[in-house]
DNA sequence: CTGATATCAGCATAACTGACATCG
DNA sequence: CCGATGTCAGTTATGCTGATATCA
């Protein structure tokens, strides 16, 4: 209890003064929601970064290999990352040699682009990493509680469409 | 039904083409929940604006309302906002008369931060506003249902502490 | 002409880090 | 000297907007 260790600096932080939360706070829900998914974030982040890849990496990777070969703005749409940012994302991915990009002949506005085979061996490994996290976020939920979390939060999500 | 009057112009946005999203995607629990927080982060500041205030805002004046005044340290600690960005919130509060800014005589590094009635009121109204988005929010849901999902996220918040 | 595509430039917010002068 | 406090400067990621050249 003496040091602890801390090689953080002086954080600016929320201090180690683990100080009561305001009645108010702890019950809002909308602020729970940004809290546990901050924590999840965080996590997933730390995980993907260790590996060099990011959450659209994967999104992107996922959805070529489940509907094979599209345009940007295919990707676009079935992912929910803005047309603006798929341009950066997919550079990235085609750069690592994970996924090509080629001039669609027949609507010369268009890219094609399509998963590798190292792209496909790497959506695997991120799904094992992403498996872990997630089992690791949802720690201290049994598995009929994380199922249900899901439900709810799918209601949730459907419910405010990705439009608005 | 034949205009529409859009005038965001030409969103980069994910297209209204209601494409599916790969399975993989749609089952990642931690995605669930950035999407919903997203949604929920997204009304939340939304009503906080037109109010002219933020969520941070909230947070200070209902802590003072709590625990009484408080170094700026303290409503971090409490709050979890971080000490760095505490200063432009309290100067914004205390810049609308909402709270009093006052050196502590027994401490000189610390100032004194109190509530004031108009902040009181000003609390109070939030309150109101964010019970509101709460309900939006959660809409799809029963009452049983919130407070369920309140406590699986409160689960998962409090497994992952407030540090890392 | 309308509308879609890829791309680029930018913006606001949020979470977070580091440093520093002051003071106990 | 150590550690806390308030403050400032700055970074990164992200969701989102706007505009533009190209092409169907």
């Amino acid at each position: 209890m003496s040091n602890g260790a801390r090689e953080t600096g002086p954080p600016t932080a929320p201090q180690a003064t683990v100080a009561a939360t305001p009645a108010r706070l702890r019950n809002l829900r909308t602020r729970l929601l940004s809290l546990a998914a901050i924590r999840s974030d965080r996590l997933v982040n730390e995980e993907l970064t260790r590996e060099g890849a990011r959450k659209w990496h994967y999104a992107v990777l996922a959805t070529l290999e489940e509907f094979g070969p599209a345009s940007q703005a295919e990707l676009s749409g079935r992912t929910g990352i803005y047309r603006s940012d798929m341009v950066a994302v997919v550079n990235e991915l085609a750069e690592s040699g994970l996924l090509e990009r080629s001039p669609n002949p027949a609507d010369r506005r268009q890219n094609i682009i399509a998963l590798t085979e190292p792209g496909r061996r790497r959506l695997l490994k991120l799904d094992g990493l992403l498996t872990e996290v997630e089992d690791q976020v949802l720690a201290p939920l049994s598995e009929p509680e994380r199922a249900e979390l899901a439900r709810l939060l799918t209601a949730v999500v459907d419910h405010h469409g990705q439009h608005m």
